[in-house]
DNA sequence: TCGTCGGCTGAACGCATGGTCAGTATCCTA
DNA sequence: TAGGATACTGACCATGCGTTCAGCCGACGA
């Protein structure tokens, strides 16, 4: 039912009880009619704006891409995990967005692999920035270092129930966030590992399979580029 | 179609049928005719022998975790992200159980929740073990770092199409892998920031906010449960 | 040689879905 | 004020779905 003050679109009521409705049950168990239901119209009228179901889902996804990395450009040129803030900031209005963002990322649409990709170019860049500036150490492999910080990043989102279930709360609060501060900073300032011996470890076993250059390709489908982990010598 | 030498129960091949249709296409986009034609059946005997598509979702999950965390108590007991190690070894027939498993995992389900929860004890007794080896440094919170640990050891799988586009590959190979090992290890082992400022600074903060009990306003429901940290230096 | 019982088939059913369309109301322009 | 475009409705359609069911088949105990 449209509220007498909503000065939206027809249009944008429409795809934003898309964005909540896809964002909370998926796609799939979204129909066209309950969309329509949500926004206070008929089900013609969907399809009349935006020409079928799929239709809808692509002006979904082009909303969403453009509000996480269009006006908030600032946003994505942080850490990825810097979106925690701004969810934290305005719960009600962000979770319908983080959640339809969430599913979006692990949907295997195009949709899906230009916003990561955006999200990653914008960790790049910050890391980029941080070790010039000295905070962060400089990286082995910049992108592979900036690709895994994104997808670390995006974890809340996309695992959000598994997440706060370990918190022990219903869903990602301030409190939550609090508690799981100083573990990742921890994380990130000293590492997980007492000493480098895996890092050494791992680091010859790699060499030892690829310095020769030996064309180790399809002979050898098995080497593990691990580092043995039981044993500590 | 059945091969002559399949001798595994018509249940089993509808069910295992089942986990490579639900775990490629998704619970919702595949039909219980499609399971049954990929198991050389009739829809009829799907429902025959599983009650419902539900039931038969209920059996796979219940197969998924089995296969994880059952017989392979040994691999759970481990980092979530030893299953890589398994996954490559076994591609062709790992790959649809991972499929599935990492829908399931991002499902809102009992099993889920399961299964997870599985997983999560797993690393947590990991990190104990290592820790009173002095492999792994003392978390500041055993229980959020082992929720966080295994979360990004499931990254891999959620975000499989992602991280491989990172990687420029068009799905996990071994060559991958070894590109990610370093990079990762070396997070594992030095972190990510030059010094601990960050760290520091969140201290700070944390204290700030919760020390002094300072009753802000609404009777602090945010209150920290958490106990207050020993001071990293 | 029966009888029956479980595995199995495939046509059929009821239903919800995405999409169409003829028609009405509302607005904008001239 | 006329007229054309646009917003909007709701009955309708075809399709594909999950599920049901009457009946077939081969195995097997009596």
């Amino acid at each position: 039912m449209r509220s007498a003050d909503d000065d939206r679109t027809t249009r944008a009521r429409i795809r934003d009880a898309a964005v909540v409705l896809f964002g909370r049950d998926g796609f799939d168990a979204t129909s066209v009619r309950a969309v329509a239901a949500a926004a206070g119209v008929s089900p013609g009228l969907v399809i009349h704006h935006f020409g079928s179901k799929d239709g809808l889902r692509l002006a979904c996804d082009r909303y969403i891409v453009d509000e996480f990395i269009g006006r908030k450009g600032e946003l994505a040129s942080g850490r990825a995990s810097a979106l925690i803030e701004q969810w934290l900031a305005d719960v009600d209005r962000m979770t319908p967005l983080i959640d339809y963002a969430a599913r979006m990322l692990t949907s295997d649409t195009p949709s899906a692999d230009s916003l990561f990709d955006a999200l990653l170019a914008g960790t790049a860049a910050m890391i980029d920035e941080q070790v010039a500036a000295g905070i962060i150490r400089p990286p082995i492999d910049r992108d592979v270092t900036a690709l895994y910080l994104t997808l670390y990043g995006l974890v809340p989102l996309i695992m959000q129930r598994q997440l706060a279930r370990g918190l022990g709360a219903e869903r990602i609060t301030t409190e939550a966030i609090r508690r799981s501060t100083l573990p990742i900073l921890d994380l990130y300032t000293h590492g997980l590992y007492a000493d480098d011996r895996f890092l050494v470890a791992a680091q010859e076993a790699l060499e030892r399979t690829n310095g020769p250059r030996s064309d180790k390709g399809e002979n050898d489908p098995n080497q593990d580029p691990d580092p043995p982990r039981r044993r500590v010598s």
